[in-house]
Parts: C-alpha cells; sequence; structure tokens
DNA sequence: AAGAGACACAACCGCAGTACT
DNA sequence: GAGTACTGCGGTTGTGTCTCT
C-alpha cells in the first residue's frame, strides 16, 4: 500500500508516522487474520509487526474486536435481543462491553451504535414531550444504584478445576469459623456480579451439570450453582436449577448443617427476565 | 437525475485501570 | 512506591448508503 493508493482511496496518511488511519482494505484484513490465527489474539504491540501492517496496535485490535474476529453476528438485532438490551441496559447503564457480552454474537460497538441509533435522545427522534413521558414512567436510576460489575480477575495458575476445588474447601471453611473474607483469599480471586450468564458460566454450568459437588442447597429450600460472588457487600450471580439467572444482593451466611444462604435481614434477590422495561 | 438529510456502521481519540519494570 | 507501557472501554466523529423531495 503506497501512498498515491491511498490518496485514491481517500485513506488519511499520515506522513509523520507513516501510520494509516480510516478505513481497512481487505489486503490488510487477510493480514490481519493470517497474524491472529498464526500467532493468536493479544499481544497488540506486535501484531502490527508481525501482520507487516502500517497500523497502530489499537486499530489492529478494534478491527479485529469489532470486525474480523470469528462468530460476528451481522444483520439486523432480533426481538430477544432488543428486549435483553433494553433490560441489561436499565441494569447496568452504558457498560456496552457487558451488555455486549451477554447478546452472543455482538460487540460492544455493534450494542452501542444500535441504542445510539434507536434509543439516544440525541438521534431517536423522540420529540422532548415524548421523552418527558418516557422518563416520568420510568423509575429513575441513580449512577451509585447502578451495579458496575469489575472484571474476574483469577490468579494466573487458576483454572475452573482450582476453582472448584477452592470454591468446595471455602464453603467448608465457613463452617469452621472462618471469616468471609479469608473465603475470598482461598478462592484466590475476587468475583464481582455479573447479571446473566456469559459464556464462561455457560461453559461452567456445563461442566458442572452432574457434578453434585457444586450444586447448592440454601436454606430456603431453592437449589442451584453459584457461578460467582462479589465483594463486599455480597452480591452474587445465583443460577437455578431451572438456570434463571438470579442476583442475590445481602450478607452470606452459613449455617450448622453446612448450608448457605443470604442474610434475610439484608437480602435480596430480582431475577433478570423480571425486571420492568418501560420505553 | 440530483441534492439534502437521515441512518447505520466503522473507526478514532482520550481516559482509566492494570501490568510490568 | 513510582514511572512507564499496555489494554480495554466509552464517547465521539467520520463515512458510505439509502430515502425522500
Amino acid at each position: 500500500m503506497d501512498r498515491s493508493f491511498a490518496i485514491r482511496k481517500g485513506v488519511h496518511w499520515d506522513r509523520s508516522f507513516a501510520l494509516r488511519k480510516g478505513s481497512w482494505t481487505e489486503e490488510e484484513d487477510i493480514r490481519l487474520r493470517q497474524c491472529i490465527d498464526k500467532y493468536g489474539e493479544g499481544n497488540w504491540r506486535l501484531v502490527p509487526l508481525k501482520a507487516g501492517l502500517r497500523r497502530c496496535r489499537k486499530s489492529c485490535r478494534l478491527r479485529w474486536v469489532n470486525y474480523l474476529r470469528p462468530n460476528i453476528k451481522r444483520g439486523e438485532f432480533e426481538e430477544d435481543e432488543v428486549d435483553l438490551l433494553l433490560r441489561l441496559h436499565k441494569l447496568l447503564g452504558n457498560r456496552w462491553s457487558l451488555i455486549a457480552g451477554r447478546l452472543p454474537g455482538r460487540t460492544s460497538n455493534d450494542v452501542k451504535n444500535y441504542w445510539n441509533n434507536r434509543f439516544n435522545r440525541k438521534t431517536s427522534g423522540i420529540t422532548a414531550s415524548e421523552w418527558e413521558q418516557v422518563e416520568a414512567t420510568s423509575p429513575a436510576i441513580n449512577k451509585n444504584e447502578l451495579i458496575k460489575p469489575r472484571p474476574w480477575t483469577f490468579p494466573k495458575s487458576s483454572s475452573w478445576l482450582q476453582l472448584r476445588r477452592n470454591l468446595s474447601s471455602s464453603t467448608s471453611s465457613l463452617d469452621s469459623g472462618n471469616t468471609r473474607s479469608d473465603s475470598r483469599e482461598m478462592l484466590g480471586m475476587t468475583c464481582p456480579i455479573l447479571p446473566g450468564i456469559t459464556q464462561e458460566e455457560s461453559t461452567r454450568l456445563d461442566q458442572l451439570e452432574g457434578n453434585s459437588s457444586d450444586h447448592k442447597e440454601l436454606e430456603n429450600g431453592e437449589s442451584g450453582y453459584i457461578c460467582g460472588f462479589a465483594e463486599d457487600p455480597i452480591r452474587s450471580l445465583w443460577v437455578e436449577d431451572d438456570l434463571q439467572p438470579m442476583i442475590e444482593v445481602g450478607n452470606y451466611t452459613s449455617s450448622e448443617e453446612g448450608k448457605i444462604g443470604w442474610d434475610d435481614d439484608f437480602c435480596s434477590d430480582f431475577n433478570i427476565w423480571d425486571m420492568p422495561v418501560e420505553w
């Protein structure tokens, strides 16, 4: 790709750094795809060099993540996707990457663009009076009321198998009087709340199926799988046997019988599918 | 047919958090 | 602990296409 070609294609050419900007060509896509296929994702600093691209690493990553990555879903959002998007946005706000994580095949950019086009006040074409009506009928969401999950952090050596072992030991440690933070230490990680089910959680559920040691029974008689613990106050994703993702918020307790549960004095839960959506 | 405006999508930029030295 | 590099995210802008007049 030379400068004259770039100019002909209407592509901006940054002379000072010889880095290309603007739309990606088919040739660049092929180079990038071949590079990722060969070396895998990550280490974006080296990708432009290995791929022989005159693009900055951020540009390469963005192109891969939003366009070239396999299994990216194109086309109009389906009805159930829009429904889930609305519910998740109500819960999470503009946390596009988290929302996209629960819409298989959709990227954060897709979700953001879709939202901005359809529901953004500036661009949706909805009149001021219509918006006033929407806002009046929708419960206000304060920033500090939004659940803002942080990325899961695992020790480098962790694996689901290890997590499972730690999960078992942490449960028994509660019975022996250890504190909750001790248990988190034993877990070797901090797991914030993750509403809905991610791909990883889904995979884990598949692994859990039939493994009774990971199946928990609550004091209130409910049973299911715990997919994540959060930092204080305890917020956890609890997936019941019928695979309904419940969000538990409250104090985590244990009982003599070895059962686990949440303190009734400070505990609430809700099903993401039951959340009202008023648009 | 041509121009204007709307729309959808791609890409860039700046920032914050994290990892590394 | 401080400084630097890297990564990922969200807001914003740019650009191509479609529709309407």
